[in-house]
RNA sequence: GUGGGUGUAGCUCAGUUGGUUAGAGCACCAGAUUGUGGCUCUGGUGGCCGUGGGUUCAAAUCCCAUCACCCACCCCA
């Protein structure tokens, strides 16, 4: 029996981590430029959690978690994303009520099960921000101008910020109302799933991609313009913010974004390079999910972007991480007593901090090379019964291929001298 | 959950209308150089042809099922 990984899984292989470590360092640098800092909540939590914020009606919630009972009969869920949890932590933790604003980010792995396709996995990676604690259009600005500028610092420009508002208590309902209406008389033209949308969530047959149903959508009313006064003047504002900070967005009014807990402002930034599934990242304002979680009525904005979907669209521009390892020093002992000394010198060496490599495999001094020059060693270090004799070592250069005799003795000073310039 | 496509060596892929022992390139190992890498040449290791059934004298090839991958729908990051 060979076992294979899950369906919708991957292995992140040695060839590729470094993209993935280049990745998240640079992540974590914007992040940390506009004053966030991480927070690594629980893979699992309560299942009730998960419903209660994202809502029993979503997708995510009735057909996509992995949730399961544990020993105690207590129902289990794999995050399919992190506002939840982020929010859970925020309220057990009291940081509400340890400062007034709280910045805080994450990258971590999130679960949901999906048949997977281009940019769609069942284990993939999110990276995210929540602004905790402002109602300020000025956060919102805050929120969006940080996800650009994470996408700016791969120079990765081909993307298209649309924004649009999804109002509030308030000016919600009756804008459902006004769009059931004009619905009404349509609704025999309408897709099937959109005619179920149409008394539990008529929003989403805005977003519906039937193209009848789109004809019909076209001429509806729409939220911008049935806002109550409050988020009427925090819409306009947020634009206005961010047109002032020279930030490029298109209005969509389609766009109602899946999650139940989104008040306001909603925004997604899409890409040309991705295929169907051209999401990068998405957020918006969610002013009630603290208080509906049992916390503090704390206003909030944030956004989610997928991992493996800003990697994909660092294939398609050819980014490349700068890597730069340090010279490494590969030893190739020839015969017992000569790994005998090359284990006692590999462990001196290493304590210098130089990067170091032995032969494992007891392998004969031509293949020891060969080695050593497909890891890119700057150095390979040579050491039979001859030089053990002599007190010396055949230090190798193998970028120029000049070798010489090194003194036992002198030879950590040497190399240390070697590798530095 | 649904639809289409694809599974042959570690990787990328050939493989004729079913017909002997399933091939190539790259990678790996060895030799040319009995202790010297890269380049070159020569040779070699490596495959239950995704898995399980079926048809047939004969299956990588045809049929069915199943699993996985790819793409798409739904929806989302």
């Amino acid at each position: 029996m060979r076992f294979q990984k899950i369906k919708g899984t991957r292995d992140i292989l040695p060839e590729e981590i470094g993209r993935w470590q280049a990745a998240e360092k640079q992540i974590q640098q914007v992040m940390a430029r506009f004053g966030f800092s991480e927070i690594r909540p629980p893979i699992f939590e309560e299942t009730e959690l998960f419903a209660r914020s994202i809502g029993q009606l979503t997708d995510i919630v009735s057909k996509e978690m992995y949730t399961f009972l544990d020993r105690g009969d207590k129902s289990l869920t794999l995050r399919p994303e992190l506002t939840a949890g982020v929010v859970r932590a925020f309220i057990e933790n009291n940081l509400g009520k340890k400062q007034p604003l709280n910045k805080l980010y994450y990258l971590c792995p999130v679960f949901r099960q999906e048949n997977p396709q281009a940019g769609r996995l069942r284990q993939f990676h999110q990276f995210g921000a929540e602004i905790l604690g402002s109602a300020e259009p000025a956060a919102d600005v805050e929120a969006i101008a940080l996800s650009i500028a994470i996408y700016r610092a791969f120079q990765l420009d081909r993307f298209v910020v649309k924004l649009n508002s999804v109002g509030d208590a308030v000016c919600r309902e009756p804008y459902k109302q006004k769009l059931r209406e004009y619905l009404r008389p349509r609704l025999d033209r309408l897709c099937k799933t959109c005619q179920q949308r149409f008394e539990k969530n008529p929003l989403r047959i805005l977003d519906c991609k039937e193209t009848g149903c789109r004809t019909e959508t076209a001429e509806a009313p729409k939220l911008a313009d049935s806002l109550c006064d409050d988020c009427a003047r925090h819409f306009g504002r947020v634009q206005q913010l961010l047109d002032a900070a020279g930030m490029k967005y298109e209005l969509d009014f389609r766009l109602v974004r899946g999650l139940d807990y989104y008040t306001r402002t909603a925004y997604e930034i899409v890409s040309d390079q991705l295929g169907a599934q051209d999401a990068l990242c998405g957020g918006g304002r969610y002013d009630l999910l603290v208080e509906e979680l049992g916390g503090e009525p704390t206003p909030a904005v944030g956004f989610a972007a997928g991992m493996e979907r800003l990697l994909m669209a660092l294939d398609k521009i050819g980014w490349q991480p700068a890597a730069n390892p340090p010279a490494m020093i590969f030893l190739a002992p020839l015969g017992e007593a000569a790994v005998l000394w090359a284990v006692q010198t590999a462990q001196q060496l290493r304590q210098q901090g130089l990067t170091v490599e032995i032969d494992l495999l007891n392998r004969g001094l031509k293949a020891q090379l060969r080695e050593a020059n497909r890891q890119q060693a700057r150095f390979a270090v040579i050491v039979g019964d001859n030089e053990l004799k002599a007190g010396h070592a055949a230090v190798r250069d193998l970028t120029t291929s000049q070798q010489n005799d090194v003194l036992l003795a002198e030879l950590i000073s040497y190399l240390q001298k070697a590798c530095t310039n």
